[in-house]
DNA sequence: TGCCAGGCCCTCTTTAGGGCCTT
């Protein structure tokens, strides 16, 4: 889909579990977690495991609670991909520490010669500066920090694909109370997340 | 044989180093 057309109004949020950190060393997804938010409502989701080809190391197994024997009969990467590639067509996207998400998604979709039309927003990047008192930014402890429920599995792709869209909520809310921005765009939260910590508020004062 | 990410961001910075975040 051509990129004027990518829909303002909605955002995919995603996750993906992987063999490792680098898809320039090798390593290939495992799990995509996805789901569509909607004038503020998760009203879709997307989840498979996918078959990267190659056995997942014991941390992997651990960290994630996906094993070899789960990955065993999925469907390969390449069909998991198509499917999704469907599902967020048109959208923008988002993801905690999108860098390593996009890369995940560009090198899967590389190999099939797929494309997409959205653009990344992060929420890490956001929420640094948004919560800049939270402990940490970690994904688990901001759901922590903004009281947003938690009960499922952190490390499972549509679990912390769900816990980042309520965590994205969650600071469009924040904004929109701290600074009466009750309009506010995929693209300034895109611009917000490379204003220096320091010059948020000024920032956010001027939308 | 041994090693192996990449981008952001702060500071004791910019001719650099190291912590944070993702699996």
């Amino acid at each position: 889909m051509p990129k004027h057309s990518t829909q303002a109004d909605t955002v995919i949020v995603l996750d993906f579990e992987t063999t490792g950190l680098s898809p320039d060393m090798g390593d290939r997804a495992i799990e995509i977690g996805a789901v569509l938010i909607e004038q503020g409502e998760i009203t879709a989701s997307f989840q498979e495991l996918m078959n990267p080809g190659m056995k997942v190391s014991a941390f992997i197994e651990d960290y994630t609670g996906i094993t070899n024997t789960m990955l065993r009969d999925a469907a390969p990467c390449e069909d998991v991909m198509e499917r999704f590639s469907d599902f967020i067509a048109g959208h923008n996207l988002v993801a905690h520490n999108a860098s390593f998400d996009k890369r995940f998604l560009d090198a899967e979709f590389a190999r099939m010669s797929c494309a997409y039309s959205g653009d990344f927003a992060c929420s890490l990047l956001a929420a640094r500066r948004i919560f800049q008192n939270a402990p940490n930014h970690q994904l688990g402890t901001l759901v922590k920090y903004t009281n947003i429920p938690s009960v499922g599995s952190f490390h499972r792709a549509l679990y912390d694909a769900e816990m980042t869209a309520k965590l994205w909520m969650a600071m469009l809310e924040n904004i929109g109370e701290r600074y009466g921005l009750f309009d506010l765009s995929f693209s300034l939260i895109q611009k917000l997340s490379k204003v220096p910590k320091k010059s948020v508020h000024a920032f956010l004062e001027k939308c």
